[in-house]
DNA sequence: GTAGACCTTGACCCCGACGTCAACGCCAGC
DNA sequence: GCTGGCGTTGACGTCGGGGTCAAGGTCTAC
């Protein structure tokens, strides 16, 4: 098939499969007038891509289970190189999972307290010092110029 | 103080400075020279801004906060913008939690199959046919050019 | 033969938050 | 007066994953 027909077999755009070709990562044969050919491996293939691309894999982290797929294996997790790379995407997830969530609660936390002053007039609960309005002057250590302001 | 002392405080770079004042985020004073002059204020207002940042903010959802603080107000989350801010971006952070939170289920039950198929010689378990390698073909219909894989 | 649906390459554009020069001005100390 | 460390503006590069022309070649149907 040409590149066209894979384009929409895949739900995707012949600028993507011809992306993929220039960083060596789904290259296509060529008929006699230079246009692409593709089979199905080919879908298949790219399929993989498209899926772990959903996932929020990096193109190049596709890479180790198209080579799989294409050495025949039974699936492109097949190989070490690609179970590698799942568990460096688990922990990388992990991490940013929990990075989420501890922003995700400071910044309700956050929310609550501004809330709860907005509907009372209560005088702000202390914080981060830097983030107020200044009341008493006790910051430290100033330049020389600092008093030279317009 | 200038530009580089504030950057130095607030453990940013000059570069950064000279964005968000572009951005019109944070304009700075002039001196007679030319050189941007800061007070401590703008350290706050930097400082509120790069909370924000870490907390994955866009540089343009900080501007209800600065503006808050600029104006007087004892926090900057002290007006109604900010806090539709928040609430925003809690929306936001708990839908990319969820969607993260799932990838990861499935990722990990991914390299399991996977791990255990490593381990015995087992057939690999059904999926989406499309990420395995072709036993018995019955693809979907084909088009003209199939056959005239070189 | 000609419209128009496909294909080709090449080139530039986009996003955000800066990094990294280049070429120059200002000011301190020696 | 000269070096070195600051500052200034401007312009271009970065990263990923493509989008969007533009100018032309190919093939099929009418
Ligand atoms: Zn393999
Ligand atoms: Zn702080
Ligand atoms: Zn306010
Ligand atoms: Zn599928």
């Amino acid at each position: 098939m040409r590149i066209g027909e894979l384009a929409r077999k895949a739900g995707t755009t012949t600028r993507t499969l011809r992306y993929y070709e220039a960083r060596g990562l789904l290259p296509a044969r060529r008929g006699e007038n230079g246009y692409r050919r593709y089979d199905e491996e080919d879908l298949r293939l790219l399929h993989q891509i498209r899926l772990l691309q959903d996932f929020g894999f990096e193109l190049e982290e596709t890479r180790p289970f198209v080579d799989c797929l294409r050495a025949g294996h039974p699936s492109g997790d097949s190989c070490p190189a690609s179970l590698d790379v799942y568990r460096r995407k688990l922990d990388e997830l992990d991490a940013v999972i929990e990075r989420l969530r501890q922003v995700r609660e400071q910044m309700g936390a956050q929310l609550a307290r501004a809330e709860l002053e907005a509907s009372a007039q209560q005088p702000p609960a202390p914080r981060c010092e830097l983030t107020q309005a200044p009341s008493g002057r006790r910051e430290q250590e100033r330049g020389p110029d600092d008093d030279a302001v317009e």
